[in-house]
DNA sequence: TAATATTAATAGTATTACTATTATATTTGT
DNA sequence: ACAAATATAATAGTAATACTATTAATATTA
């Protein structure tokens, strides 16, 4: 999937303006994923943005309601991409143990490398989802928002995980618990490696972390 | 444990001035457990605390620096709360399997009483640890505030924790990974279950989120 | 070329997260 | 009992944030 020039869409709810239409709004989403990444959610802000891009805040604001319009916008695409990832790893694959191992694995890696086929970076965007993606989710809005269909893209990944896992064990309780512990734990195992590593157990190189939620699915399926 | 008057003694680093040492101070303490539940962190303001303990914004700050700093001494209030009830309950009981078990259910159950045996209302304090902790460390300044010792007690429950389960599988490579999944998941989980079930299989009253862990860790201990 | 849409620039607002200063209580040590 | 020290309240102020509104300039398209 290298250098296909794949192309997310992203439903109309999650912008004021598609930002996917422009130059500007594609310096808009491009550039955010660098700020956010190098500044942290909470000292980015639209007019520095602006400033970076060259244009002006107000420019912004066409785009997207509210910074907080944005990261979730982020977050879809990071999610329509990954459910992109997920489709084409699984699609020829018979077994559906080989199915879930794929998942798990597209789940908890680290992204490495930027795809390129377009102005987002892959890599940036991925260290914004461990880093900022809950901040997105943990609001006095979150009901509203869910209703409007904010976080429907990462439900369906979940869903189609879940599906496999259900696949292999049909009287297995709990798939969706089970997956987005995966999901979240691999994320904050990562995090935590970096800046609190007392609640880890990662080492480089030696991918504890994929490893680590591989078995702990494949032992709770097998397992009684 | 009901109505003992237990103190939980919090390190210095993390106030400007001890809250617990005047009524004051308590006052700040246990209206902010309230307003942080009922607006949410960011609409929670020193100066509407202020207002709502009939004293003013500036007497808040001679106690916490910031209210990032009041949340951060919020959630080491409960982490050395979660020890003390971890350390009571597995004090006397011999076999391992049992302490791990206690522990696993201390660590994901709802929190549903409060105790009140101090001016600390722990069901609300629970509620904030669930939707609002991440937002403590998810912050550009982790790592000197990491250095300060501000997430120590968090660390020190992981700790205890994952020594029951090297206890009782000496060779298992992921301890904390496994405790601090677990912690995570149930908060995530509980989360989840009242804004975004489709990502859980939650039911109310079948205590499918702490028996959903702890079958996940006994099963990773014991398989393989 | 005119109409339309897009973008840029400017200005303004309420609120936030503080800091600084001073006045007034309250507590404490002798 | 009284002065000194300390704690608190009140007021004012600041730079920045997260926007909104308006107008002007520039492209695009019909």
């Amino acid at each position: 999937m290298d250098k296909l020039q794949l192309h997310i869409s992203i439903s109309s709810e999650l912008y004021t303006k598609d930002p996917d239409s422009s130059v500007l709004g594609q310096k808009i989403v491009s550039k955010s994923i660098e700020m956010i990444n190098h500044l942290g959610f909470e000292d980015f802000t639209f007019k520095k943005l602006g400033l970076e891009i060259g244009s002006n805040e107000s420019s912004v604001y066409r785009y997207f309601d509210s910074k907080h319009a944005l990261l979730v916008y982020l977050i879809n695409w990071y999610w329509s991409w990954i459910e992109y990832k997920l489709v084409f790893a699984t699609l020829n694959v018979p077994s559906v143990e080989a199915r879930l191992t794929q998942a798990i694995s597209i789940l908890t890696a680290e992204v490495t490398e930027d795809n390129s086929f377009s102005y987002i970076n892959e890599v940036l965007l991925n260290k914004i989802i461990i880093t900022e993606s809950s901040k997105a989710y943990h609001t006095k809005a979150i009901d509203s928002e869910n209703q409007k269909g904010y976080y429907k893209t990462y439900k369906r990944v979940v869903q189609r995980v879940s599906d496999f896992v259900s696949e292999i064990n049909p009287t297995y309780e709990f798939p969706h618990m089970l997956i987005s512990t995966v999901i979240e734990g691999a994320h904050h195992q990562r995090y935590f490696s970096k800046h609190l590593p007392a609640l880890t157990d990662f080492e480089e190189g030696k991918n504890n972390i994929v490893r680590f939620y591989t078995d702990l699915v494949f032992n709770t399926l097998s397992n009684k």
